[in-house]
DNA sequence: CAGTGGTCTAGACCACTTG
DNA sequence: AAGTGGTCTAGACCACTGT
C-alpha cells in the first residue's frame, strides 16, 4: 500500500530482491518446496545471477532457504530450538546430555584454549570429539579439551580407539567435583573438519559456544561447540521452560 | 610441514586466501592497522577482486577485520564480551541493566512476537526501543514488546515522547511480580533500522536474542535484541564469572 | 577532489547429484 | 548426460570518506 518507487536513498537491488523473495516465501511456498533454479530466477527478476545469489545468501543466512549443490534450493523448515542451558548442567558426558562421544586423542590445545585452561600452550590435553544430532540431522560438533593435569589417572586409559575411549575419558573427568560453568556464544565460520561433520561447505556460518567447566579449584575443561547457524536456534531456559515458536522476523 | 600442493580435493581459492590472510594478520599486523586496498591486494595475490572480497568477508564475519566504505579495511580488536546472562536477571529496565531506553510507541506486534506473548496478532502493544553501548560503540538495539493487557495502568502514561516516556513504561512494567525468563539466540541479518542504529549496512550479520519475561501467570513481555555479530561475544555467566579471553580459533 | 569499499554485470568453468 | 548450485573472472559504476 503506497508508492514504493522514488526512493531518495535507493536500496541495493539484492536487498530489495531479498524482501520480495521473503514475502513470496511467506505467501506462496510451502516448507520443503523447491524454488526455480538460480538462472531462471535471475532472468525472471531481470538481474545478474550473482545479484540473485546475494539475495539467496541472505535468506539462507536467516534460515529461510536451504541450498544444496547438484540438487536445488528449497524452503527451509523453521529453525530447531536446541537447548544449551539447563539441559547441560554438569560435566560434559553426563548421562543423557544429548551429545555423542566419537573419538578421543592426545594433542596440544590451540593457544586460545590453552589460555582459557590456564596451562602452558605446549602442554598436551585430551581432546574428545563429540557430535549432536537432533531430528536425524547433525546440528553441532564439538571438541572437549581436558588438560592431563586435571585428570591425572587419565594416562592409564587404554580403551580401544573410538567412541569407547572417548566415553572413558569423559567418565574419568566426572570423578572431579563439579563447581560450575560459564558460556559464551559468538559467530564463526566452519572449518573444513567441522563443515564435513555438519554436512556443510567450509566457511558456512556457525554459532560457536565456548563452555568453561570449573572443578578442583580451576578450569577443568573447555568445550568448543560449533552449531549450524542456518538451522539452529540456541535456547537458554532459565526455568526449564522451552521456547516453542520461531521468531522469524523482527519488527518492521 | 609437508606437501601442501597436490590436493586431491583442491580447496577454493577464496578459502585458501582466507587462511593465508588470517596467518598474516596474526603475525604481521597490529590491531587498528589498515590493510592495502582491495584492488592492490587482489593484484598481489593474482586473483579477481571479487574473489579477494570473498576472503575478506569471511574474515570480517569472524571478527578479524573491519571494513568501512570510503575509509579502508582495518584489523579488528578482539570481540567484546557482552554479558547477557546473570547481569540481566529481572525485568527489562531494572536499574543498572546496561540498556538505555530511547523511545516508546504503541503499535501492533509482529505475528511472531504476538504468538510468543500469547495475544491476538492485531492486539496493540507498547514497544520500547532501547540501545546498548559498550566502550563507546553501539553493540545492540532491541525492542521490548509489552501487551497493554499485562500492564493495565500503562494507558495513563503521558510523559513527553522520548527517553522519559520509554523509562516510564518500563517502570510501570516492574510493578508486576517477576516470575522468570527464557532466552534464545540465533543468527539474523540487520534490517534497515537496526543497521542504522548499529552503524552497519543492511544485511549485516547479527545475533538475535529473544527473551521472554514471565509474570502475572503468563508472558508479560518479549524483548528482541540484535547484537552486532562481528564485534560481540555474548557471555552467559552461570556463576557471575566472566570470560576474559577471545577464543579466536578452534582446533586445527 | 582522489581513494576507498559496495554493488552489479555477463560470461565461463567446475563439483556435485540425479536419472 | 543433464541440471543444479559453487567458484572465478574482468570490468564498470556507485556511495561514501577524507583532504
Amino acid at each position: 500500500m503506497g508508492t514504493t518507487q522514488l526512493e531518495s536513498v535507493p536500496e541495493p537491488k539484492y536487498w530489495h530482491l531479498r524482501t520480495v523473495l521473503s514475502e513470496a516465501l511467506d505467501s506462496e511456498f510451502a516448507v520443503g518446496q523447491v524454488l526455480p533454479n538460480e538462472r531462471d530466477l535471475a532472468a525472471r527478476f531481470g538481474v545478474a545471477r550473482a545479484t540473485l545469489r546475494q539475495a539467496l545468501e541472505q535468506l539462507e543466512l536467516e534460515g529461510r532457504l536451504q541450498r544444496r549443490r547438484g540438487v536445488g534450493t528449497t524452503v527451509a523448515p523453521p529453525r530447531v530450538g536446541v537447548a544449551v542451558g539447563s539441559a547441560e548442567l554438569g560435566w560434559p558426558g553426563a548421562p543423557g546430555d544429548a551429545w555423542q562421544a566419537e573419538e578421543s586423542d592426545r594433542a596440544t590445545a590451540p593457544a586460545a584454549v590453552a589460555e582459557l585452561l590456564g596451562i602452558a600452550k605446549d602442554e598436551p590435553v585430551h581432546i574428545v570429539r563429540r557430535t549432536r544430532v537432533t531430528g536425524g540431522q547433525p546440528v553441532a560438533a564439538d571438541l572437549v579439551h581436558i588438560p592431563a593435569s586435571s585428570v591425572p589417572d587419565l594416562t592409564a586409559i587404554d580403551a580401544p580407539a573410538g567412541p569407547a575411549r572417548a566415553r572413558a575419558v569423559l567418565r574419568e573427568l566426572r570423578r572431579t567435583e563439579f563447581e560450575g560453568q560459564d558460556r559464551s556464544v559468538e559467530l564463526g565460520s566452519a572449518r573444513a573438519d567441522d563443515a564435513r561433520a555438519l554436512d556443510r561447505l567450509p566457511g558456512a556460518p556457525v554459532l560457536v559456544v565456548t563452555t568453561r567447566y570449573f572443578g578442583a579449584g580451576g578450569t577443568a575443561a573447555v568445550s568448543l561447540a560449533t552449531y549450524r547457524a542456518d538451522t539452529c536456534r540456541l535456547t537458554f531456559g532459565a526455568d526449564g521452560v522451552e521456547i516453542h515458536h520461531t521468531p522469524e522476523r523482527q519488527a518492521s
